[in-house]
Order: C-alpha cells, then sequence, then structure tokens
DNA sequence: CACGCTATTGCAACTCGTTGCATCAAGGAC
DNA sequence: GTCCTTGATGCAACGAGTTGCAATAGCGTG
C-alpha cells in the first residue's frame, strides 16, 4: 500500500462531520482514520483490524467495524463484498468508481462511473431504481482468462 | 415459496451431469435437490441447510455447502452476495436475470438480462470483460424509498 | 459380485463479522 | 471545572460459512 495520504477524501473534517451527526471523536477512531488515511484503493475489514492493531495492539474488531459504521454513515467511506462475501470497504474520493472482478483469477478492475452511466440511466428510467456506483461490482470473465480459454 | 417444481431446470439429469464431471450422486445431494426443486426465486445458504434439516435432521452445514459448490461448478445453481454478504442462491433457469437492491428497504427486484445487455456489451468492449449477469447485483435506492425521502 | 480408487461425508476448529450488555468517557450545559 | 446525557468501548457469545482430516461410500473395472 502506498504511504501517501489519500488525496480527494478531507480527512481532518472528521471529527467534526462525527460531531454534526451526534457521534464522538475517539482515540480508537483516530486510530482507524489514521490507518485508512494511507490505504491504496479497497482493504477488507480483516485487514483493517489486522493494520489498527499493528498501530494500537489494545484495539477490538467490533469496535473497528463499528467505527467503519459510522464513518460509512457519513459519507467518508462505503463497503460492498467481494467475491468471496468479505467485506470491502473503499474510500470515497471524487472520482467514483464501480468494480469489475473476474471470477476465475480474482482481478479487481476499476469501473469508472462514467461507462456505467447509460446503465444507471436505463435503471433509473424503467425501475425508478437510483444505483449507487461506488457500490456496484459486476462479476465476470476478464480479458486474460477468457484468451486463455 | 412454491410448491411446483420449478421449471426450466433439469433436475432428473442432475445426477448424471455430476458422473460426467467425476462427481458422485448421494442421497445428502439427493436432499439438498429435493429442496431446490421448488425453491422460488432465490434462497440464502442458510435457508437451505435449515431446509434441508427439515427432511433429513442428519445434514450438516459443510455438506450442503459443498454440495452447493459442485452443483454450480455444472451450471445448475449461482450464487451472489446479497446487502449483508450472505450467500444467495438461485437457479439458472432459462430466464437469466440479476438483481436490484434496495440499501434502504431490502427490496430485491428482478434485473431481466435484456436491460443489462448495453452495459454488458460496453465492458466487453473497453474492458474485454465478460459478464455473469446471473451474478450482477447492483445496489442503489429503489422507487418506493427514493420518492418517499 | 468383489475390488479399489477417490469423491464425499461428518466433525471439529477456525475466520469473519455481528450483537447484547455492563461500563466508560466525549462533549455540551451550566 | 463539574455534571450529566448518551454514544462508544470491550467482552463474550453467537451466526454464517470454510477448511483439514480421518472414515465412509459411490461407481467404474475386472
Amino acid at each position: 500500500m502506498s504511504t501517501i495520504e489519500n488525496p480527494g477524501v478531507a480527512w481532518e473534517q472528521v471529527p467534526e462531520r462525527l460531531r454534526e451527526h451526534g457521534l464522538r471523536w475517539t482515540s480508537q477512531r483516530a486510530t482507524l482514520v489514521s490507518v485508512l488515511k494511507v490505504v491504496d484503493g479497497h482493504v477488507t475489514g480483516s485487514q483493517l483490524v489486522e493494520r489498527c492493531r499493528a498501530l494500537e495492539p489494545a484495539t477490538t474488531p467490533s469496535t473497528v467495524y463499528r467505527t467503519l459504521d459510522a464513518l460509512e454513515s457519513i459519507g467518508v467511506i462505503s463497503h460492498s463484498h467481494g467475491l468471496d462475501g468479505r467485506e470491502e470497504y473503499h474510500l470515497l474520493a471524487n472520482d467514483e468508481h464501480g468494480h469489475l472482478i473476474c471470477s476465475v483469477c480474482g482481478a479487481d478492475e476499476d469501473l469508472p462511473a462514467i461507462e456505467a452511466s447509460s446503465f444507471v440511466n436505463v435503471l433509473r428510467r424503467d425501475h425508478g431504481f437510483a444505483v449507487r456506483i461506488d457500490h456496484l461490482t459486476v462479476t465476470g470473465t476478464c480479458r486474460t482468462c477468457a484468451t486463455e480459454s
């Protein structure tokens, strides 16, 4: 993972935004946020627990998962479920995107929001359904695995 | 759930198709198949375990999940992950479809394959990615929840 | 039918994530 | 700074699903 702070996320505003929602800023949450700051792409819940424990050995899983819920409720992160059903968290930077996951090799390719836009519009028009792009995970076979078979 | 046998799935061919793949037909698998026969729409893994236990109390979870894997490998069923990350199995009838899941109320609407076709084509053209429609789960806000807010 | 290979089973232990509850502490009010 | 409300924490127990392994049993072969 990168050690460059993730751009596009207003980390310094997180404590304030939590309070605006009647939530609180705690040392445990600071630990998790410092881990999230340097996340590149997406991570699973257990990876986050692990990384928090590296910084703060007293970290407990339930606190991490509940903090992730809190951060999701204020729109800082978002989560979906990977191929194996495990949680996959990603940061809500400005470049929203979905995921293309290959069920053969597990490769995870980003799907820029723009490419899904017509599909999104069809669903809105025909079903009144508003897609959350950042929660869109499409499973199939990637180019490499398709040509190999 | 319906008690009408699900049409479009060649249940009577399952034992043979398993053998063609070097797999076996056992009484435990017969129990699961008899449960799947009358499934309407989709079910979670634990629901299937529960229903198998109703027919055959000695049913073990690991056997059910491993049989589901076997049935998926021969193309009889397919699974994806619901909103909460739990497994969701559905039968591979002729009318392939994806799912639109509302993150507010949890409603699960079928997405006919035809409506996703242009999106599927974009992904194939631009990413060489072959979407598995029956594995396509789109999360967002349904019409009802959108108009209420 | 008996034999042998190997897929399958059941069990127990494990991972990931969730939940109920008693206790602690953030942070607004005074 | 002190008090008080209520959100957050840590723990233990739980639910869903997976995995390693020894014992069992399909099923193709002779």
